[in-house]
This record gives structure tokens, sequence and C-alpha cells, in this order.
DNA sequence: TATGAATGAGTCTTCATTCAT
DNA sequence: CATGAATGAAGACTCATTCAT
């Protein structure tokens, strides 16, 4: 109320500033559960003002996807541009992807865990999203390409993969009571099983 | 409307009935989105009459995650009483659990999705829950004591082997726009992965 | 709050009240500008409470306007088991539509000028708004059929006659700042003007 | 959006595009449905610009009716001046004001319908809005002074006939879904009755 | 003169919950 | 055991209005 002098921040990122509320608020407490009033108390705005910003509470959480899913692409993308073994970079492709989703909890959760509920037929889907999953793809494809795999099924390799860091990465950042060892080691544990499992063995 | 003669059924299972309609409308819908009146519809009864059977819309919720823990540690535990080689019992346990959340769908996403956002801490997943992981450590555990697990560890195994097979259950639930292959040739790609990617090899 | 004993009338009517309250709002204040709250506060009831007994706002429109034309048929038809001279019977049927207007203002108001725009093409007006005009249609019909009018053409006497009452009608209820003359002496004068210059005259 | 090089007529009409669009759109939705953000998108500017221009939306629709006032004088006063009969210049003011409402429908159902609701008290129906229905009342007066009313009270004839000509033009405008026979024949349908039903008749 | 950002009150509506019956 | 009626709080969203620039 009045005028006060407002954050610092103010002018250039109120945008941001929701996007960074939102996506905070919707892990907390679940999506369906955060109301514009508590998404504009957070950012100390009234909440009509969120509407300056955003057409209605679905484009906030698309928003969110869209952010996320860039971000990934971009992390992922980078390890494409390398000329190290296939397999090497399959593996650290897949660590980065977990870490991806540890360091940005807030974004993986919304985006991946989620979102599949509201969105699951929205545009953001169908076009970025998709965009996320072909560059693991492609990593796979790279070893078959070589011919190291023990099979030649690119899809059925990659389909495999990503259901088992997606369900290491969801239940790190969501499983908060759960007695985990270790972080890393079990990160490691992963990524080495899956390699194992996956690449073809000399003689068998 | 009115009376009606009601189902036959009646007295007994009224209870049950709410849950049912409540496991199907919060998958359908999203645990907020369920308003108790719809479940009440549902089972054509008036809202009040839910809270002759449960406390609160929490309360249901909670029921639910403890049917679902229970009805799968009761699967789970079948194949303990074999006397099958570990490793196939291993392998056996780890079908079983996907196969489980397939057959359950709403189970499942109730469970292991919705619920972490509204009962993180509830004393379900702290009891009850653990249980049902406890099976799969077991099974994990004998056959580290029989000696073929590439490390010995039954920790590190079983959460690496969970958070994998959870992984491939939640997206072949959720992620009903993806195109993934044929179902069964994924999970026995994803089981099949994991077995070789977790048991010592020859030589060493 | 608390339980009060709340006013007697209670149990029976709500409905009625509630549709009361709108009413008087509704010209008050015009249709748009009356709330949902506004109606409540006026009942002394929560919000909430309205929706049990009405779907939305339109519907109390909706059903006021049904209300209105019921008691306005009614009004008209009575005068049709009657039988005096053609003339004399849509003389008093002109005077009786002004006259039910003047003693439900609110009912002539909400559904003949502001429903209008809400309703237009609702099928309300389509079917019970037109039996109101049809009794109107009637009563000239048996005009024309005794060779009183200065004219054949029945829906072209019924629809002017329409007009000019509603006319009066309107102004009377609503223009509540005009120096009008004194009421009565200004509807016959309606009538009389109407019936003379519709009837057919002598020789000329 | 931005400052685009905005229509030529800028500075000098802005006051008068506003309330243009203002008029459109609340004859189209409604006076209350229509938002000052309505209006002020109709005519590219910016909310805020429209309080340089008018104190507050009630203003407006103040303005419309002055302008609506304004008008209609106008042009009844033009058949003031002229020397035909008394009872045909009435005439003819009668058929001019039906035919001012239908040429302009905007005007006349914002001034004449809608604004009552809104400005029942305003100023302006007490002062231009009385001078409009004067010159009714001067055509009037004319005709009972060379005699030829059927009475010769001037205000009693002049409310009777001024009710009757709006209720034909509120219900030509309004009424779109009504099966009206041909208009003008409708509108001289009228003017007939009502000259027939208030001039003297020879003899008696 | 014009704007863009912001607000606070208010819109309709839905909900979990209570309670007298 | 079951209900029907009611409520208070909250939901998303819109609006007239203000004001610093």
């Amino acid at each position: 109320m009045g005028t006060k002098q407002r954050r610092a921040r103010d002018k250039a990122g109120l945008r941001e500033e929701i996007l960074d509320a939102a996506r905070t608020l919707f892990v907390k407490e679940g999506y369906e559960s955060v109301s514009i009033r508590k998404i504009a108390d957070k950012v100390e705005y009234a909440p009509g003002t969120i509407y300056l910003y955003f057409r209605d509470k679905a484009e906030i959480l698309d928003s969110i996807c869209q952010e996320t899913f860039a971000k990934l692409v971009r992390r992922m993308e980078a390890i494409h541009h390398d000329s190290a073994a296939p397999l090497d970079k399959l593996r650290r492709g897949l660590r980065t992807y977990i870490q991806f989703g540890l360091e940005n909890p807030n974004h993986y959760v919304v985006t991946f865990i989620q979102a599949k509920a509201q969105l699951q037929d929205r545009p953001v889907f169908e076009t970025t999203g998709q965009k996320a999953f072909a560059c693991l793809r492609q990593g796979v494809q790279e070893c078959v390409d070589a011919g190291v795999m023990v099979i030649d099924d690119g899809d059925e390799l990659a389909q495999t993969l990503w259901a088992a860091i997606h369900g290491l990465t969801s239940v790190l950042i969501t499983c908060t009571g759960f007695p985990f060892i270790e972080q890393n080691r079990l990160i490691d544990r992963m990524v080495n099983t899956l390699i194992e499992g996956v690449r073809r063995r000399a003689k068998t």
C-alpha cells in the first residue's frame, strides 16, 4: 500500500520474480494449491498485478515449463558438440540430466511431475519438450551407430535410460524424508548400472 | 436422488465405495480439483455423509495410500516365499512392482506421485511406505548374500533399482501422449538392463 | 453468523425471498450492477447459499421473467372468457396490461426492459413471452372479425397497440422524475386515444 | 500499440472518438459490461488517457445523453419553424421522433433506456431532457390553440403521444427477435392511430 | 497530452466443513 | 446412519481509478 520504495530489483524483472515465486510455491504446495493471491503475496504485489504479466495461472505454469526445457536442452546440447567416445558422451549426458534436475529442482518438479497433470497436451510438451528428449535419443543413436550397444533399437534404449534417470531425479528431489545413501554415490551407481546394462559386452 | 433403493452392497461397503470413487477422481482430475461434493455425487450420498467415514479430505487420500502400500507389500512378499535363485527372484520382484503400478494406475499415481505434495510428512509414508521398500531391499540383500552382485551395499543397489523402476512405472502411466515402444518390450529392457548392470560378471 | 433464529418466513420460501430481493435490486440498480453478494446481503444469507437455489445469476433473471409472463398471461386470459363486446374487451385488455405493469413494476421493468438486453434469445421469451402477446393479438382479432376495426390486419393493429401501452407503462414506471399528470387520467387518455384511433368510424 | 502514427484527426477529436466508441459499446454490451479499458482499447489509447477527457465512467454516459438530447431537439425544432397546419406539423413531429430513434439507435437506447438505471436523478434529464419533450409539447399546444384537439389539456395529450411513440421506438430498436410487420407500415399505423385518436372529430 | 504500472475493491463461483434434524 | 441447508473463506479474475513519469 502507499508507494513504499519497493525492492531494488523492481522495474526490470517483476515477470521473473513472479516466475520464481510461482515455481517455488508450486513445488512446496502443488500447482492446484497455489493461488494467484499466494503468488502475489510472495512478490508483495496486488493480485491484479500478476495479470499484467500473465494471462492466467496456466500461462505461468506454461512459462516455467518453457524455461525448463530451454535450460535443459542448452545443457544437453553442450555435450553433443564434443568428440569423446559415444559411450562416454552418453554417460555424461545421463549425469548431466540428473544434475540439471538437482540444480533446478523446482523447475524439474513443476515441469516433469506436476505439469503432466495440467498441460499434458499443451504445445510446450509437444515441441520444446520433445526436443529435450531428442538430445538423449541422439546420444544413444551415436552409440548404436558405433556398434557398442547391446541392441540396435535406439528408441528402446533411450526410453529405458530416460525412464530410469527420471525416476532417480524425481525421488531424489521429492522423497525428502527417505533415507537415501550419499547422493553422488547413488547417482554414480545409477549411471554405471545403466551403462553396464546397456553396452555390448565382449564375447558375451 | 431422494433415497432410491440404493445399491445392494450398502451398509457394508460405503467406506470402500468412497475410496474407489475418490481414487478414480483424484487421478482423473487431481487431488485438489476433486471436491467432497464430487465424491459424494459419485457415490450418490450427501456430502455430509462422507464425514461419517473420514475426518477430512486428507484422510481419504491417506487411506488410499495405506491401501496401496498394503496391496503392494502383499504382492512383493509373495515372491519372497519362493525358493528360486535370488537373482531370479529379484528380477521377478522388479517386474512385479512395475506390473503392480500398471494394474493399479490410480493407486500408483495417487500414492506415489500426487500424495507427495499433500502428505509429504504424513506417517503413512514413514511406516507402511517404508515396509514396501523393505521388500525390495530384502530381495536385493539375498542376492548380495549369495555373492552375485557387483557390490555389497544393499541400500545402494536397492535404491538404484527402485528409482529406476519407479521412473518407468511413472512415465508409462502418466505420459500418455509419449510415443513409447511396445510396453512389454520396454519393461523387459528395463529389467534386463538393471539386472545386467547390477550383477557380478564372470572373471572379476 | 451463528445461528440466529432467522426470520419466521424461513424454511418455506427462501427461493421466493431471493427472487423478491433480486427483482427489487435489479430495478433499483440495473441487472448488471446487482451482484450475488448484494442479493445475499439483502436476504441475510451467505453468498454461497444463493447457489443452492439458482445455478447462476442469469437463472434468477430467467425465473423472474417466467414468473412475470405467467402472471400477466393469467390476467389477460381472464378477460378473454367474457362475453362483452369485442371492442370493450380490447379496451379492458389494454387497461389490464398497463395496470399489471403498475402493480408489478419490478416484474415489469426486469422482464420487459432489462431482460431484453440479457436474455433476448432465451427460450423464455420465445415461449411464455410470445404467449402473453398472443392474448392481446387475439383480442384484436375478435374486433377485426366483428368488423369494427379501421383495417383488417390484426398484426398491424396489435403491434401498434402493444407498442403504445408498453411505452406508457414503461415511462410511468421508470421516469419517476417526470411531471406526469394524474396517472389514471393519463391511462384513460391513452386507452381512449388508441381505441378511437383504431376503430372504424361511421360513414367516413 | 506503442505510438503508431495514430489517426489523423488526433488532437481535435479524441473526446468525440471516445464518445463514439463508448456509445457503440454501451449498446452492444450494456453500460455495466463496458469497461474503461475496452473503450480505451477501441480508440487505441491507454486507459488513463480517458480520464483526461472525462472525470469518470458516468460522465461519459452523461455526455452521450446530452449529445442525444441536443441532436433530438435540433431535429424537432426544425419542424417548428414551418407554417404548415398544426396537426400536420404534429404528425411530422411524431414521425420525426421515431425516425430519430431509428437513425440513432445507439444514442436512443443509451439515453432513453439504459441511462435510466444509472443516471436517474442526474441533472441532464431534468434540464436538456425536458427541453426535448418541450418541443413536442409545443407542437401539441399549437393544435390545441387551433381548436383541433379532442381535449384542451396539452400536457395530457403530449404525454400520451410521447409515451406511445417512445414505446414504438423502443421496441423497434430492442426487440430484434420479434416478428414485426414491415417497419414503415407500422410507423404509419402508429402515427395515424394517434392523430386520429387525438384530433377533434366533426360534429362530436 | 499521454502512458504504463499498480492497486484495492469487487465480480461470480466453488469448497470443505458443520449441524440440526 | 444420513441428509439438506447453510456458511465463511477462498478461488480466479476484472475493473475503475490513480499517479509518477
